[in-house]
DNA sequence: TTCTTAGCACCTAGGTGCCAAGAT
DNA sequence: ATCTTGGCACCTAGGTGCTAAGAA
């Protein structure tokens, strides 16, 4: 009822390590976490947000080329932060029409950050999780009998840095990033100057 | 317990007879609709959306330099569009917090856009609304109980056109949008260019 | 050493009025 | 005649990794 859209391409990342770039103000995932939601109620409403738990208990560091666990994690903030979808809430019709993009979802170190943002730890793995829940018959509070589906894909574990640290990553990050593509080396300046 | 943040800007356009694009695509107002509310119960949800009646039952043209009546109005599609402020639904608090702005909202003359956008008559004079409904204690549906607070600010009566027609408004827009800055008198080209 | 930060050039994405051509 | 449309150069706004300097 569930499944990653861009799987390809978060394996790609997975096969290296996937690394995301955390910043004080706050960066976008690339992959951006994208699904396909079916077998909801298309009447019944709901709120459709991610958040983030430690993937395991190390911490880690990039040594000779090579991710190695290096300690114990600290553990997340207790009042983890979600970022709620911005379509929430809505319609099981509205979610299971197209693809769940969280493109505007930003990663970041700043404990002080406005809601929105997930705060995560550098140098530690991380498991985004997308939760699904009914809001109920009673206005934006939850009922009890409400149920919440949560899912986990392994293919997006990743580990919050502050800088990359394994140039393959940096590289599948340039070639696949729209944002990035100023650093392609196939990118040519010229052909965008010479306009008649 | 609502008024207009920006009203000096919409009465220096008033006094010229505001005009706004529409466009197939969809055009966004300037100025934008931007409102203070006080005064909601501060734990209640409400939903605000603006909405465009006509401001009069004429047709109108542009002549020797001044708008005229010419003929009567088309009414406006029965099932008018609404544009809902993206925050909705939200707290009195989250709504008293700060200025409402409905920057994204666009304005279209093509009839099958897309929900969301707002569909005029070209030539014809309107006049922006905007609600605030309480969204009951059931779930997205309005109470029968709930009240609709409508407001309205004359100053932001405006024609609808497909290109501007008073070059006095035209200037104002230039003068005043940040996104028309290119077409200052004042904008130098120069200086942006050259560079340390 | 190792990790973090701020400024940068370079992009994507999209909001302006202008203008020439098209439609009615 | 009058109104509408689409392409354009020019902007705002903000997402990239890079780099050098700073912090721990």
């Amino acid at each position: 009822s569930v499944y990653l859209c861009n799987r390809d391409l978060w394996l790609k990342f997975h096969q290296h390590t996937t690394e995301m770039i955390i910043t004080k103000q706050g960066r976008r995932m690339f992959p951006t976490l994208q699904i396909s939601l079916q077998g909801l109620d298309p009447q019944a409403h709901y709120n459709v947000f991610v958040d983030m738990v430690l993937a395991d208990p190390h911490h880690w560091k990039f040594q000779t080329g090579k991710w190695v666990p290096c300690g114990q994690a600290e553990q997340l903030p207790a009042n983890g932060r979600i970022y709620m979808h911005p379509d929430s809430p809505n319609s099981g019709a509205h979610w299971m029409k197209q693809d769940i993009t969280f493109s505007k979802l930003k990663l970041t170190n700043n404990k002080n950050c406005d809601q929105g943002f997930i705060v995560l730890n550098s140098m530690h793995k991380h498991q985004p999780r997308i939760h699904v829940i009914e809001v109920g018959s009673c206005s934006g509070t939850t009922r009890e009998s409400s149920d919440l589906q949560t899912h986990c894909f392994p293919e997006t574990q990743f580990i919050a840095v502050t800088a990359y640290q394994n140039t393959d990553i940096t590289q599948l990050k340039i070639d696949h990033n729209p944002f990035a593509k100023g650093f392609r080396d196939s990118y040519d300046r010229t052909s965008e100057r010479a306009t008649p």
